[in-house]
DNA sequence: CACTAAGTTTACGTTGACGTAAACGTTAGA
DNA sequence: TCTAACGTTTACGTCAACGTAAACTTAGTG
C-alpha cells in the first residue's frame, strides 16, 4: 500500500480508473469515454491512465453537466470557459456571450424546478388527502 | 376560419397537430413521437388528430421535464403522479416516495445549479478582467 | 507457476429520441 | 380540374452515450 500517491487532501493525489469510478459510481467504460470525446486526458504510466485532481476535478463538473441533463458537448464547451487559456479579445467576447447563454438555460431551469416542486407538493398533499378519507 | 372552436381562454379550445407544433417550436414528428410512446393520446376527426387543452398542458409537461434532462420515461412517470386515478392505499403510498425521490432529484439540481453559476460568474469575471487588462 | 485482479485496445450492439423519406388521403382556392 | 397545403401511416436512418464482449498484457499472491 506505499504504491500510489498519499490520500488526503493532498493536491498531488493520483487516481486509477477504477478508483473513480468507484467514487463517483459510474463505469470505467464511461470515464474512458468521456477521454474519447476529448473530456479528459490522463497522463499514462505506460499503458495505465493515471488521473490528477484536476481530471477528478473534470470528472466532477461533467457528472454535474449531466445532471443538469448537459450533453457531454455542452459539459465541455462550459468547462472550456473555465480555462483562461483565451487569449483573443473576441473570443473573450464571445465567451462572454456564451455564459449569457448558459446562465439564462439556467435561469429557465431554476424556473421549471420551481414550478415541478409546487406541483408535486400539490400532487403529495392530493394523496395524502386520499389515504386520509380513504382510510387507512 | 370558423373550423376549429374559437380560441381564447376558452377551456374547450381545440388545436391542430401543425398548431401545437409551431406553438412549442418542436416538429409534428415530435408530437406523434409522444403519442407513440404513450405520453399523448388526442381524440380523432376522421384520421386527424384533435388535441384539447388538457393534451396541450401534458406537452408543455413534456417539454418542461425534456429542459431538465428527464426522458420521456421520467416524465411520463411524473405527470402520471398528478392523476389522481390512484386508489389503492399502496399504491398512494409508493407515489409519495416517488414524489420524494423526483423532490430530491430536483433539489440536487438546484445544489447544481447555484454552483455552476458561481462558476460562471467566476468565469464571466475572469473574462472582464482579462479584456480590461488586455487593452480593449 | 498457475491464478486472479486490474489494466489495456478494438469493435460491434443497444437504447432513446427523434429525422427523413416515401406513398398516400382530404380540402380549399385559382 | 389541378395543385398546394395540411393531414396520415410505415419504415428505415442517425446520433449520442455508453454496454458488452473478446482478446490481450502486466502485477501480485498462495
Amino acid at each position: 500500500m506505499a504504491k500510489a500517491a498519499a490520500k488526503g487532501s493532498d493536491t498531488s493525489a493520483e487516481y486509477s480508473i477504477s478508483q473513480l469510478a468507484k467514487e463517483f459510481n459510474i463505469t470505467t467504460r464511461s470515464i474512458r469515454h468521456y477521454e474519447d470525446v476529448g473530456l479528459l486526458s490522463p497522463t499514462r504510466s505506460g499503458q495505465t491512465r493515471i488521473y490528477t485532481q484536476a481530471d477528478r476535478t473534470r470528472l466532477r463538473l461533467i457528472l454535474r453537466g449531466k445532471r443538469l441533463g448537459l450533453s457531454l458537448e455542452d459539459s465541455r464547451e462550459i468547462i472550456d470557459m473555465y480555462e483562461p487559456g483565451k487569449t483573443n479579445v473576441d473570443q473573450l467576447k464571445k465567451l462572454i456571450d456564451a455564459i449569457q447563454l448558459q446562465r439564462n438555460k439556467l435561469n429557465q431551469q431554476l424556473d421549471d424546478i420551481s414550478k415541478l416542486l409546487k406541483d408535486l407538493n400539490q400532487a403529495e398533499a392530493d394523496c395524502i388527502d386520499a389515504l386520509k378519507t380513504n382510510g387507512n
